[in-house]
DNA sequence: CAGGAATATTCTTTCATTGGAATATACAAG
DNA sequence: CTTGTATATTCCAATGAAAGAATATTCCTG
């Protein structure tokens, strides 16, 4: 999980993902399009690959990047504890649940 | 954004991240728990309140921090743009409106 | 198998981050 | 207004990440 974070933590590279949306491209385009040195764009896809957010294909002496979208569900799956902190269906549940120990509570007292 | 994924990427902070799903918590107790010195909990602690990741509440000379729903939300949705890769109603959603190109395609036709 | 194209790797320098130790600040109690 | 408690800040050393330049590797083409 820190590795993901940590390869997201770099502008260049979140530039990267956000490319990749788009579909997937060659290491020359990316680094052409995001106007970076091609050493840096085949480093910077090396970290997202080992944090699983982008996969890579051999096409002849190309490479075609695309996302992964193993490391996004990683990180979607370590929101899940925190997403009743603003999520307004937790808070519902939240009271049903309430509504049940209420009941329950009636239950001990006939 | 970046700013948010940087904070996360610390196992510390990250801990301390998890730690306070239980709770708020005075930053004592927080570099207790996870056996921290007292600095370096307080510096963690600041890197999140950057980030939108906790708020804190000063009660007499102690600080209770506690979750932020802010950043984390802001994870959230950063992650939208995604969801698609992976979430199957987005695949359902897809079949629906490729089904709606077919019809439109066949409306010409006629 | 020589040449060229696309990508990866290595090396170096620079800059930012982390942890530890010491110290400073804020506040409550007496 | 002094003392003790809780937290923040500063300074320093060590470690790690990023960019740039140069070079190496891989693979297609002829």
């Amino acid at each position: 999980m820190i590795e993901t974070f940590a390869a997201l933590s770099d502008p260049n590279r979140l530039r990267i993902v956000s490319l990749l949306r788009e579909g997937p491209q060659p290491v020359g385009t990316i680094a052409e399009r995001l106007s970076l040195n091609q050493p840096q764009a085949s480093k910077h896809l090396i970290v997202l690959k080992k944090a699983r957010l982008v996969e890579v294909e051999a096409r002849a002496q190309q490479r075609l990047y695309r996302l992964d979208p193993a490391g996004l569900m990683a990180v979607h799956e370590w929101l899940e504890p925190y997403r009743r902190l603003w999520d307004a269906r937790f808070t519902q549940m939240d009271e049903v649940i309430a509504q049940m120990v209420r009941e329950e509570t009636q239950d001990r007292k006939e």
